[in-house]
DNA sequence: TAAATTATTTAGATTAGTCTAAAACTTAAG
DNA sequence: CTTAAGTTTTAGACTAATCTAAATAATTTA
């Protein structure tokens, strides 16, 4: 049994190790609102744990104990935003925080009842698989608006960046989940992408930061 | 913002006060798992807080803000109960844990969500009242089994015990919230009583005890 | 490759909640 | 009304998670 901030380290070095090899002191200070004198005090007591393999100063990954217990707080993280989006209709910008909380409720019984109740959703409101029971995840071949051509089309599937802002931003030019995008345009000066929405005639204009960000499906 | 501790406190002092006008410390500790010394100091800081009034060695009730609180912990708590058993189809007997965790998520919105999508329900799977989101909680006119002369007959309302054995003898004898019994005897030297359950011919017997523990309105 | 910069760890302190043991207070009994 | 028993509080210590400041290791730069 692991306390609420023990899961909430290996949730964020299983996160950031989807991104590199090994994960640094610093990248999760930054990613826990944290200092590095407290996460090394961490990794230390993680590593005691063997929940995680720790050379001091050069990173950190998961044991295979570890990487099940981080997939099974995704899990139940994925599936209360769900649960809060499908059934008790917030919207996909509204839930992150409330099942940061409920994610760390330790019921196997509950999660798997809830999964049941929902019909064992695969994919979360922001387009992220949910993994099964068994800890499987279903990978997917998603890449970001910023990698298509121009004329390229996609539908868009997933997003690389969670914040309320961004997520409500996207509802803004009805670029969200099962849309149909087309690219029409990539500015040479600052690559931002001109792209239609649903066959529509309106063109509208993202950052390179956005299309990066928003994922598609071909 | 309170602590989940702090709740449990609140909770815990809200629950006591129903038998007594003042709660002392070694009820809490005993009720809390916890010891004498520990509850002193948690009333002090709760004493501090505002949330109780604390007279050193003569015990503890709640402010109004305090029983605000605590009334909202129990909504959340019976709520929490309520969709275990209805939507989740746990049994009675089965929810009190995950309801003990699920109590402290502290988003309002999320517990008015919750309320509203399973239709404002009065009352949870014990048969105890569901404060409404303005604290406002149905006084129910229920007496114990025990309280029945013979012959007197009554519908199963409530428990005043929660644990799952209990609980689970209560399902086997089909003593469940909503059927009617019947008293037919009580017996003079150990006040135990034979009942009847749905008009059915089997006759069945409670100890005193139990009789206490079983709430019935007529 | 030595110096400067950056990253990480160690040392020592803090806070919340808890504990044991001892002291202080209240209540009950004779 | 004094003593004994029981209850509550105080004193001092512990653990988990955190912090700041200082020390040390690694990396980059000249």
């Amino acid at each position: 049994m692991q306390t609420f901030t023990e899961e909430n380290y290996l949730k964020t070095i299983y996160k950031l190790s989807e991104d590199a090899e090994s994960v640094t002191t610093n990248q999760l200070a930054a990613v826990l609102h944290t200092k590095a004198a407290s996460v090394t005090d961490m990794l230390k007591k993680l590593s005691e744990k063997k929940l995680i393999d720790y050379i001091p100063y050069y990173g950190v990954t998961l044991t295979e104990t570890g990487k099940r217990i981080a997939v099974d707080v995704v899990r139940r993280h994925r599936l209360w935003e769900y649960f809060l989006v499908e059934k008790l209709n917030f919207k996909w910008d509204e839930v992150h925080e409330m099942a940061e909380e409920l994610e760390h409720i330790s019921s196997v019984e509950l999660v798997d009842r809830l999964d049941q109740f929902m019909g064992h959703p695969a994919y979360d409101p922001h387009g992220d698989p949910i993994p099964d029971k068994h800890g499987r995840i279903k990978q997917h071949e998603f890449k970001p608006i910023s990698q298509l051509s121009v004329d390229e089309c996609g539908v868009i599937s997933g997003v690389r960046e969670h914040s309320p802002a961004f997520l409500q931003y996207l509802e803004k030019l009805n670029l969200m989940l099962g849309n149909q995008i087309r690219v029409i345009e990539v500015l040479v000066y600052d690559q931002s992408v001109v792209l239609t929405v649903n066959q529509s005639e309106n063109k509208i204009s993202i950052s390179k930061e956005a299309a990066k960000n928003i994922l598609v499906t071909s």
